[in-house]
DNA sequence: ATAGCCTTGAAG
DNA sequence: CTTCAAGGCTAT
């Protein structure tokens, strides 16, 4: 009884300061001040800086003293940008009002829960990519569609429910709703760039010459398909990306000595299963793949994850454009040296990945070549569901040559990664792993 | 700039 | 009709 009432007053606190929740705000329950900050700093498009570390508590006493940490809070518990409103539009619903539903039905069946079982229900710790599930995935344990892909949680706590299928069931189906029939009279909220104002295109997420591509911007790109344009406001916000696994490495970390080898990779490791948790997402996102059944979407992830996670890793190289260090997700720079010094496999592949990485920039690719990229390796080439698109092919021809430099690499790395799990270094029951097991299962 | 309270308005 | 999460207002 004791950690029911913990865990009720848990849910009570605000996930960014502490303070009391006043309810839904803008993606989770969050407290009405936390609320207001988010709010003004995103409509007026603020930017901070942070005088210290950019690891400031955020509490309810200390929360006025560091907006910048506060905002990256903010974004690392799951406040979504995309919930404030280019236009200021004044009341009725958006887009989230099902996933509050969701998230509300699953609070109140987990007391049901507990009250009755008098025991506490671990969530799935690999969905716990900021230590708050339900606030960054409410509805993943709402979902109580039928079999085949029933709701592992409540079932098998000790054993690890697949994540994949988690992890693509969250947020139930609510992006299928406003793709494109979604009803205008909701608009302008910040993805949904195709239904903003025009004047609404300075809005936050996208920093100098970052911005996705709007359909708006096509007088700018003439002979950009509007397909092409639409893959590549897919993408998710570096930054934000960044935010949230940060965020989870610091709890993950906390208490952690100095890193040694294989702690160093490890930590790596709980990099790689965050970014596909990422990627995931980015995935369930785009346009075909969200209409997919579940088991083809996992089919199609099982198939091309480390593809996909290299690519992640590669473009970030060349976008940090040095070929003696590596960047990180979480803005890390490793010396490449320190890399080599750790032996053959590993070093050789990062020495590959670079020079991918340099080719790539030899080319000069930009994002919307990317964005591409990421759709034709998500999906089997055979699809060609691309194929009438004018840029896509005049760029095709180069990028499939990368491609299978991308393909080659990743299984290498993919054996490399088994070898160490093998060993014991990779950290079990996450993503990763997972990934790893279906591929070489199915493989037969 | 912050944060508590107020008004709005689509969805149910 | 009611609900409640958006944006707005304003004293601190």
């Amino acid at each position: 009884m004791m950690e029911f009432t913990a865990d009720v007053e848990l849910e009570e606190q605000c996930p960014v300061c502490g303070d009391k929740v006043s309810g839904y705000h803008y993606g989770l329950l969050t407290c009405e001040s936390c609320k207001g900050f988010f709010k003004r700093t995103v409509q007026n498009n603020k930017r901070y800086t942070c005088t210290q570390n950019q690891d400031c508590g955020i509490d309810k006493t200390q929360r006025k003293r560091c907006p910048f940490c506060r905002f990256q809070k903010c974004l690392s518990v799951g406040m979504r940008l995309e919930a404030v409103r280019a236009d200021r539009m004044r009341g009725g619903r958006n887009k989230f009002g099902p996933m509050y539903k969701r998230d509300r039905a699953l609070k109140q069946q987990k007391r049901a829960l507990i009250r009755a079982s008098g025991f506490k229900i671990e969530g799935n710790p690999t969905l716990l990519s900021t230590g708050q599930t339900e606030y960054s995935h409410p509805g993943s344990l709402s979902v109580l569609q039928p079999p085949p892909l029933s709701s592992p949680e409540y079932e098998c706590p000790p054993l690890c429910p697949p994540a994949l299928s988690v992890a693509l069931q969250s947020y139930g189906s609510f992006p299928a709703q406003y793709q494109y029939s979604a009803p205008r009279s909701i608009k302008a909220e910040y993805p949904d760039v195709y239904s903003s104002s025009p004047d609404s295109s300075l809005g936050y997420p996208y920093p100098d010459g970052c911005m996705p591509e709007s359909p708006h911007s096509s007088p700018m790109n003439p002979g950009l398909p509007p397909l092409v344009l639409e893959l590549v406001s897919y993408d998710p916000d570096e930054e934000q990306m960044r935010g949230k696994i940060c965020a989870y490495l610091h709890q993950e970390q906390s208490g952690r000595g100095k890193l040694d080898k294989p702690r160093a990779f490890s930590l790596l490791c709980v990099m790689a299963d965050q970014t596909l948790f990422s990627i995931v997402e980015w995935a369930r996102s785009c346009v075909f793949f969200k209409e997919l059944k579940v088991g083809d979407q996992m089919r199609l992830l099982h198939n091309c994850w480390s593809e996909l996670l290299l690519l992640d890793h590669i473009c970030r190289q060349v976008h940090h454009g040095r070929d003696n260090s590596l960047l990180l997700i979480t803005g890390q720079e490793v010396d490449l040296s320190a890399v080599c010094d750790a032996g053959p496999p590993l070093s050789s592949m990062v020495q590959r990945g670079q020079d991918l990485a340099r080719r790539l920039q030899l080319l000069q690719v930009d994002r919307r070549e990317i964005a591409c990229l990421k759709f034709l390796i998500l999906f089997n080439p055979n699809v060609k569901l691309l194929e009438n698109q004018p840029l896509v092919e005049s760029v095709q021809e180069q990028l499939i040559l990368r491609l299978a430099e991308v393909r080659s690499l990743s299984a290498q790395a993919e054996d490399y990664l088994c070898y160490t799990h093998l060993c014991g270094e990779v950290p079990c029951n996450n993503l990763l792993i997972e990934m790893l097991h279906a591929k070489r299962s199915t493989a037969v």
